[in-house]
DNA sequence: ATTCTTTTTAAGTACAGACTAAAGTGGACA
DNA sequence: TGTCCACTTTAGTCTGTACTTAAAAAGAAT
């Protein structure tokens, strides 16, 4: 017996997952599971808590702790930085600046991250290769207003995004995944044909309300994001 | 005072986002923090348990707690219902049978879900419209070998979705995103052009080793998966 | 110097007891 | 009948103490 809360959790689980108790259906409450379980309270609010985080059940003082109905409500998806994750598959990686301006903010960015007008922004794009074959293709967008040291980086030999890691701190942050169709260019740094499907990750960081920067990732030709849970 | 963690917990993760600790920076030990908030350590403690839930920091027994370089590692994405998702944009709901068919287990199909040779699978197309207009098509194949009794069940009125949640208490699942373009039949269901690029989640489940089911899900036309972190 | 062993340190867990804060329940009252 | 408030139940949290375990560091043996 290592782990009590961790067993006591697993039971749980067990009688859930069998239809012990089913969907809707009330647990016993914490004092007589402890009973059942011949362990602390505090054991099995642990293993109960846990169990709440996981999107299995839900739990609400004096109205106690039910099964929730669906299987799953959520899964945890890993967000890889592009460099690792290509040197995780053990493949050589590179990459390039294609691009880099500094414009007046556009309003479609300003509206994204909730800038006053005015400002300006470092628009970078690169690509990440993994073995010389394209990998991913990333256009950035860096407020100027917040980071100003961004327009005397030097973007030919780091990322953006591993220099904005070493820069601020910490950010909160919104991505979203959508799909999206190869024009031209894309398809170009891709190497995949024009109106390949492609899938497209987005992110806004903020820190402490400060926008900080708007990213596309534009992934190669069949990528997967996946998770189990 | 009224959650005492909280506080610790913010607190500390107040330092880490404005630099006080940086990446890879080793904290205080429990003992230390618990007396600086004076608190007891166990309170510290699940602070920076949920804090290292969170992926903002890494703890290892002697080792101490340290400041993961990587802003954000992980997100969680709630994966909805569908019904519920329309229902909860204020739409009216609407699920439609497409086809039916039962059939032996196609190749890809065994190899996917670890299955061995020589099983039926049912597999169900429908639709999903809110308000009337095309919102999801799922490509659903269920395994008759481990869920004989979908082979009765009537998926006119409801969906295989829904059927399941009811029917397999708990399941262990993978889940995938991509893009896919979309093909005549898709496009034509989900009322899009044809070549338009959509999004696609894909999902198989298991109960207890028992592979139950594979879905295709494509989404209409601009469909976003978010979340914020 | 290298490898093995022991020590020490910090997190991980458990527990009993106490108090707090929601949220149903039911009764008093208008 | 309907509204509101006191009561009760149940999860949420904190504390202090104790013991366990992993792993780094230091020491010993090769």
């Amino acid at each position: 017996m290592k782990t009590a809360f961790r067993d006591v959790k697993e039971e749980i689980r067990r009688r859930i997952v069998q239809g012990v108790w089913g969907p809707d259906d009330l647990l016993p409450n914490e004092v007589d599971l402890a009973e059942e379980f011949d362990c602390a309270r505090a054991t099995v609010n642990r293993a109960m808590r846990e169990l709440a985080d996981e999107g299995m059940v839900e739990r609400k003082r004096k109205a106690g702790t039910r099964v929730l109905p669906s299987p799953v409500r959520q899964a945890r998806f890993h967000i890889p930085i592009v460099r690792k994750e290509i040197e995780g598959r053990g493949a050589q990686y590179r990459y390039a600046l294609v691009n880099r301006e500094i414009i007046d903010t556009p309003d479609w960015l300003r509206a994204r991250l909730g800038l006053e007008s005015g400002g300006k922004v470092l628009h970078l794009t690169c690509m990440h290769y993994g073995d010389s074959s394209p990998y991913q293709f990333e256009d950035r967008w860096i407020n100027l207003t917040a980071l100003p040291q961004a327009a005397e980086a030097d973007f030919d030999t780091v990322g953006p995004n591993e220099w904005l890691i070493a820069e601020v701190p910490y950010s909160d942050a919104e991505i979203s995944f959508s799909a999206l169709t190869a024009e031209a260019e894309i398809a170009k740094h891709l190497g995949c044909a024009d109106g390949d499907p492609l899938f497209l990750a987005e992110r806004s960081t903020w820190f402490e309300t400060r926008a900080i920067t708007y990213v596309r990732l534009v992934f190669q030709r069949g990528y997967r994001m996946t998770t189990r849970y």
